[in-house]
DNA sequence: GTTTAAATGTTATTTATATAACAATTCTTT
DNA sequence: AAAGAATTGTTATATAAATAACATTTAAAC
C-alpha cells in the first residue's frame, strides 16, 4: 500500500500541493521523544512519515473519521476540540513539539475529537503501525511519549476545574494570561482565537467575552488593537485569574 | 531502605495493620498490563510491592504529597479530586484494575491530585523505581499502561464537555446511568456518594442535586431508599441525559 | 473595488441555578 | 441509648450569565 494514498484523513487538496517526504534525520524539530531514536529506527520512521503544510482553519484529524496515523505538531498552533452535547467544546489549544491522535494508536482506529490549524502548522503524519514499531522497540521513546500523555492528563484535569469553577472574568483572565505565558512568551499576544472560540474554550457567551474584554480594556489592564492584546497590569489579571 | 518505612504516603495506622507482602504471581486479579510480565518480572514485583486496605473515606493519595509509589486499586471504588480554585472538584470515579498517580512516575514526584476510597478498597503500592524498571524492559506492559492512560484522557475530555455543556437534570441523570452502565452492571445501584460528592462531580450545587433526585422520583424515573437507587425508566433517562 | 460574510459590540430581558436559612432525617460515636 | 455530627429535604430570594435582537466593524470572496 503505498503511503500518499493512505494517509487519506487528510484533504486530498492540501495533500497534493504540499505533501512532502521529510528527511527526518536532518529534522531541527524533533520531539523529545524522537530525540531518543537510534539512527536505522530514524531511517524507519523517514520512510513512513509525510509533512504537510495546513494553513490557518484547515482541519489537521477530524473527529469520527478513520485514521491510520499519528500526527506530529512540528509547527504553528491548533485547537482539540470534540462536539459536545450542544455546541463545539474546544478542548485546548496545542503548541509544537506535539503529538495528535495518541489515543487512536492504541483505542479504536477512528479519531475521538478534531484537532484544527489556528495559524498555518506543520505536521507530520507517521503511520500507526509504524509508530506502535517504535514504541515497542525502543523504551527511550515510549517513556516520553508516556510523560507527554501525563502532562496532558494533568493538564486536561486543571483546565476542567478551572473552567467549571470560576466565573466568566477569571476564565478569561485565565486565557490570556495562557497565551502570554505559555505560547507568545510575552505581555504582547496575537490571539488566534475569534472571541466565539475563546467562550468554546471556556463555556462562556462570545457577547460575555465581548463585554469582559471591553471591560478589562476601560479598566487599564490590557488593550486591544484588532487581534493584538497587550498586557498592562498582568498582576491585576492574576488576581482576576484566582479571585474572580 | 526497607520498603516498610518507605511507602510513607500511607496513613502509619493503617499501614501497621493491614500491609500484607502480596504474592503477586498467585495474584487473580491481575492489570490487563500486569498479564504481559515474565515470570521474573512478577517476581520483582512482588518483592517491591505492598498490599494496603483502605475502609470507606481512608485516603490513597494525596495532592500536594511526596510520593515514590504507583498505586494500583485493585478492588473496590474511589474518587480522584483536585482542590479547585474554590471547592473540592471530584474529577473522576475509578474501579478496578486501574493503576493511580501513573503522572507521579513521570513528572515531579509530589501527587499532583488526590485519590480518596468510597468504599472498602485494596490497593497495591509499587514502588517507582521498580515499575520504571518494569517499563523498560516490557514494551508489552508499557503498551497497555498507555492504552489505559489514554483512555483516561478521552473519558475526561468527554466528561468535561458535559460537565459544562449540560444543565443539572442532564448531568443528574449521567451521573446515575454511569454508575449503572460502567459500576453496577445493573439498574439498581448503591450510591456511594453524597449528595454534596454527586454535586462536586458534575458541578452542581447539594441542594440542586437533591432537589433534581426527587423530581426524577416523583416523575418515576427512578426511586430511591436510602443509598439504593432503582431505574424505573431508563429510556426517560437517557433522554434526558442527551435532551436536557 | 464592491459585495457578502464573518466577527465584534451593545443593551434589555430572561432564566437557570446558586445561595441562604432552616427543618428533618440518618448515620456515628461514646 | 443518648448526643452529636453529617447528610438530606425544602423553600424564597438573589444573581450571574445566557439569550435575543440589532448595530457596527472587519475580513473574505468575487
Amino acid at each position: 500500500m503505498n503511503l500518499l494514498t493512505q494517509n487519506c484523513d487528510v484533504y486530498h487538496k492540501i495533500v497534493y500541493f504540499c505533501r512532502m517526504k521529510p528527511e527526518c534525520k536532518l529534522c531541527t524539530i524533533k520531539s523529545r521523544a524522537a530525540e531518543k531514536l537510534k539512527d536505522e529506527e530514524i531511517e524507519r520512521l523517514s520512510f513512513n512519515c509525510t509533512m504537510v503544510k495546513f494553513k490557518k482553519g484547515d482541519p489537521i484529524i477530524k473527529q469520527g473519521v478513520f485514521s491510520t496515523n499519528v500526527a506530529y505538531l512540528r509547527n504553528g498552533l491548533a485547537k482539540v476540540h470534540i462536539t459536545g452535547p450542544y455546541h463545539e467544546q474546544l478542548v485546548r489549544i496545542v503548541k509544537p513539539p506535539t503529538y495528535l491522535g495518541l489515543p487512536t494508536t492504541f483505542g479504536d482506529k477512528i479519531n475521538q475529537y478534531s484537532v484544527t490549524a489556528i495559524e498555518s502548522a506543520e505536521v507530520c503524519f507517521i503511520d500507526i503501525n509504524t509508530f506502535r514499531f517504535l514504541l515497542k522497540s525502543n523504551t527511550d521513546f515510549t517513556y516520553e511519549i508516556m510523560m507527554e500523555l501525563c502532562r496532558t492528563e494533568l493538564e486536561v484535569f486543571y483546565r476542567c476545574a478551572n473552567r467549571t469553577q470560576k466565573q466568566m472574568r477569571g476564565k478569561i483572565a485565565d486565557v490570556i494570561l495562557e497565551f502570554s505565558d505559555k505560547i507568545f512568551h510575552s505581555d504582547t499576544i496575537i490571539m488566534p482565537l475569534t472571541q466565539e472560540e475563546i467562550g468554546n474554550l471556556v463555556d462562556v457567551s462570545r457577547e460575555s467575552v465581548s463585554r469582559v474584554l471591553a471591560e478589562f480594556e476601560s479598566d487599564g489592564i490590557i488593550s486591544i488593537h484588532g487581534k493584538k492584546i497587550e498586557i498592562r497590569n498582568k498582576e491585576m489579571l492574576k488576581i482576576i485569574s484566582t479571585k474572580g
